[in-house]
DNA sequence: TCCTTATATGAATAATTGTTCATATATTTT
DNA sequence: AAAATATATGAACAATTATTCATATAAGGA
């Protein structure tokens, strides 16, 4: 024991528990994907790549945001593979990058809607 | 148009993609959802909560981290539904609210383990 | 009743992070 | 070649937030 003293299951159990603990590399990487859909603009951006492919500017007016605002997040999105891209010219097009995105949001919805 | 004047798709497609945005409640909503999901901490404890009910301090012991930090997120947990709990005397359990935590963190995982 | 235990919570601090602004880069148009 | 356009990016600032520490509350045991 490190951090308390006590515990009301037996020490046998708490053994076990902290055996089924996930690595801390697992912990802090799934914490940071979703620390990725926690935020407004980027979930705007991911709203509207759920319907189409889209370049910077047009999903900056869609979602009403500015060029750079949505770069920079789309900079994150891009790291988290969750979206990719595609230049044609100077013009940068984006789209999800896999069915996950898809998933996860939906499980999001499902359980905000339950109430 | 009200940030940016340009677009490279049509007026009209950027009008109907922006008809098909979520509004500004669901949006904060879900993104506030996945940003209780983006913490360390707090998946840590959902983590060992798919394992079993638990009380605080046995939380504590497990990820090892202090009681009033573990309080505290609980806390946050509670107020978006992902945990509940049942007091038994001075010990509080908690456990996981629904099957949505479930799936929303298998989804996560199955992103990060995809590569 | 007093002491201990389990949990909750307010305040302060430190760290993280999203936006803005200015500017850099790269591509197309004139 | 120069101007315009689409995107990216660094720095600064403001806002949010997780932890710690002290303490409050509430229940149980002596």
């Amino acid at each position: 024991m490190e951090v308390n003293d006590i515990t009301i299951i037996d020490g046998e159990k708490v053994e076990r528990l902290k055996a089924t603990l996930p690595n801390d590399d697992f912990i802090i990487n799934i914490a940071e994907l979703f620390k990725v859909f926690g935020d407004s603009t980027r979930m705007k951006i991911l709203s509207v790549l759920l319907e189409d492919e889209l370049c910077v500017c047009d999903i900056a007016n869609i979602i009403n945001a500015t060029q750079s605002a949505v770069s920079h997040q789309l900079r994150i999105l891009k790291q988290a593979k969750l979206v990719k891209y595609r230049k044609v010219g100077k013009v940068v097009y984006y789209s999800l990058d896999d069915e996950h995105v898809k998933e996860i949001y939906r499980k999001g919805r499902d359980h905000i809607e339950e109430l």
